[in-house]
DNA sequence: ACGCCAACATACATTACTGTACGGACTCTC
DNA sequence: GAGAGTCCGTACAGTAATGTATGTTGGCGT
């Protein structure tokens, strides 16, 4: 799900360049975001990691801003698509709010470049209007979803906008600053267990099924 | 709370010029911090802002770095005496909750300046190591006064550590999220009712069977 | 075989920023 | 009133980054 180039590396007949491709740079642009973010997105950097000059740049891309402004763009639409890959169906809404947790928390842990990315649009978007917008319509998207699935959870109706909220902001925040943490493990498990419990209402949580059943 | 330096404005003489600090450096760079974060912070740019050329800055630091470090140390001192301020008491534990859950959710709404540059020091924290000592040191602390705070609300032992940490995580995450945002007034009200409600036992999952009266 | 064109390389001009060396005014002290 | 110290201005060197203009190469169609 990282590199997208590598089924058609653009064969150039038989001297194995690799011919990069629009793609090529805004992966290895993903890289830059992820350590130092966008504001330390250097052309130059991603020239010598690419093993091209800058001249190769400003053939697939008009200059820097037009860099920046793809990256978010294919950043919003695979976001979009991932948001659509796991849709609630409503079958088991109790798996499913289990799967989305794990994804929104501990995924969060392994998938680091991907946490980095997304934070760092997000401190992006404090400056930037393209970036805000973007990140707005995601958060929206993803806080719908999440009404959704409380919804077939059976939650009231002036409860499940309250809810998706809080556990929105308390994924994104955990996001944020147990990022990179010793304990982070443990301290998002407990997050996990609080925030299923009270979204399905229940007294003690003793229903998760990794402990003890 | 903002300008320490306006009691003693460092009277050089009959000449009213000012006589800058190395704190009057420090709230200059808190404006670029805030509004551009640790990237876009140069010295040329604060001397503009204060009237003196680039020659000040080098008098009252050594480099570029030192006025980081500086900057995140005085942060880090604020958010500590910050932190000792509002202690809880324990006498009227509901009040406190309240009064912390406004500082931390709605006054962030207005106290904008402040807001920013702690998430700026948060995502610089990503890059630089003494920031991300410093932004745990700090979390760490509010975390601690938060289980303070619901070992004063009656809330079992084997919860409040849960609790804080949800509570903390989801204020963090409705700053990042809800920062300069349209509706962000309700929604924050929102997540105060919900996180007051947990908090005091009523959303579910509050009572241990051990610890009945 | 010829020339076109995509995909890069090279070279140049320009800007922005840092750090440092030095100089100068102003104040305080003895 | 002379010297020392504080605070700041000026000038210079050096680096890094962008953008642009132009050169170069290899593959492809005809």
């Amino acid at each position: 799900m990282a590199s997208d180039s590598k089924g058609t590396p653009r064969a150039s007949g038989k001297t194995g360049k690799p011919q990069l491709t629009r793609d090529d740079w805004l992966d290895a642009a993903a890289g830059e975001v992820a350590s130092g973010g966008f504001g330390s997105l250097r052309v130059l950097t991603l020239a010598k990691k690419l093993g091209v000059t800058r001249g190769s740049f400003y053939w697939h891309f008009r200059d820097h801003e037009d860099l920046v402004d793809s990256f978010l763009d294919r950043w919003r639409d695979r976001r979009f698509v991932e948001l659509d890959y796991m849709r609630p169906k409503g079958e088991n809404p109790e798996e499913e709010l289990h799967q989305l947790l794990q994804l929104l928390l501990t995924d969060a842990s392994r998938n680091v470049r991907r946490l980095q990315v997304e934070l760092a649009v997000r401190d992006f978007a404090r400056r930037n209007r393209h970036a805000a917008e973007i990140v707005e319509e995601v958060d929206q998207a993803r806080v719908e979803q999440n009404k959704l699935l409380f919804r077939n959870l059976g939650s009231a109706d002036s409860e499940t906008e309250d809810l998706a909220m809080l556990m929105y902001v308390a994924s994104v925040g955990s996001q944020v600053v147990l990022s990179g943490r010793k304990g982070n493990e443990a301290a998002v498990a407990r997050i996990e267990n609080l925030v299923a419990r009270l979204a399905l209402g229940q007294g003690g949580g003793e229903r998760r099924k990794d402990e003890e059943e």
